[in-house]
DNA sequence: GTCTATAAACTGATAGAC
DNA sequence: GTCTATCAGTTTATAGAC
């Protein structure tokens, strides 16, 4: 890992713990091992690190979009999820395994919940990306699955995709409060949970 | 109003909006209209005026739990819920009616969010008082409407608890993602979404 | 005498100039 | 790296209102 990396790291990890503005350069350039000069090689500024760990999050987003639009559309193509809806389980539960399996992206959520007060620009994404965005994609799955029969009739999908996501939002919320550092263990439960939600989710609405 | 209560309305407003840290005594003092050195005829430091706020938020839920306990009690002496369960339908959006009538207590709640990554105290709180204590709360209520046959048998009282409060909250951080300053017009839309999301999920659950 | 407001000064941290 | 200015929270002394 180079210097870069390091400073990446150091800063996520010390940001998600107490917040952008109570850790100083010095600290982040002590634990890496360097001199607080020498970060101004590798960004300009304090806020620079900021915005690389941002952008880096940005970015995963962006290809997020593409995947869930990706499977989207297969799922209107094909007749996949009729003949085993089940799978519907597993997809929101692997989207946010998916989003979670590096360490480094819990840690950035739990910088985000902290640092939109303080960011516009962290805000409009948190608000955008992270709350609108889902609940558009998943009011539109739910969309689907009535139109093909799959979910009772009377669904309203709007209110479904919030009944979805809501839960896993709070699941993050609980561990970001409990801990500072957050342990790889509690991403089992998290996902038992995610799954135990969406089988119950389902459950209620699919047609018998 | 005197001033000591405009300080601490000043504060919680200013707080709400830019976090603890970020507002300056300086800045209170303005909004009240009184020089800084002023407050210290209040308050003994500005972690004074903090933890003042947090106090009558916290002697809210002490007075709440009685509500809480008293109206659970109730509900076991007599049949009220199992003749009309969709009472049930308000019981929660009643208590967070009540709790959010007044504009001071959302604001509160914002103030929590921002702060709880920055102080044990009110970080312990949250865990408990706003994270625990309710779902144990509803637990124990979902496990009466089981137990009396209002839901169904096969029904898990700790998943339905998660299922209930997980929404209201959600709703909750959308508002204080969305608002620095929460207008009072946000609040009929929170309890209509609240409300649909209770018929929803007992309906789900319930026997028919 | 008590309560409240204010001016002035102290301390510590931080940012910028040199 | 040092010097300086600035701003934060705090403390003290004092003046005035009731």
């Amino acid at each position: 890992m180079n210097t870069k990396e390091k400073i990446f790291d150091v800063s996520l990890d010390l940001f998600s713990k107490r917040g952008y503005d109570s850790v100083s350069l010095r600290e982040i350039a002590e634990e890496v091992g360097i001199k607080k000069s020498s970060i101004y090689s590798h960004y300009s500024s304090k806020e620079a690190i900021l915005m690389d760990i941002f952008e880096y999050f940005t970015d995963l987003f962006e290809y997020d979009d593409l995947i869930n639009s990706k499977e989207l559309v297969l799922s209107e193509d094909n007749d996949v999820l009729i003949e085993n809806p089940e799978l519907f389980y597993h997809m929101g539960s692997e989207a946010i395994r998916g989003m979670f399996k590096e360490e480094r992206n819990l840690k950035i959520w739990k910088l985000i919940f902290i640092q939109m007060h303080y960011n516009e620009k962290i805000r409009n994404f948190f608000q955008k990306e992270m709350l609108l965005k889902p609940l558009i994609f998943w009011e539109n799955f739910f969309a689907i699955l009535k139109e093909k029969g799959i979910i009772r009739a009377d669904s309203n999908p709007q209110l479904l995709a919030k009944e979805y996501y809501s839960f896993p939002i709070f699941l993050l919320l609980e561990i970001c409060a409990k801990y500072d550092d957050i342990p790889e263990s509690c991403l089992d439960d998290f996902f038992k949970q995610a799954e135990e939600h969406a089988r119950f989710l389902l459950d209620c609405v699919k047609v018998k």
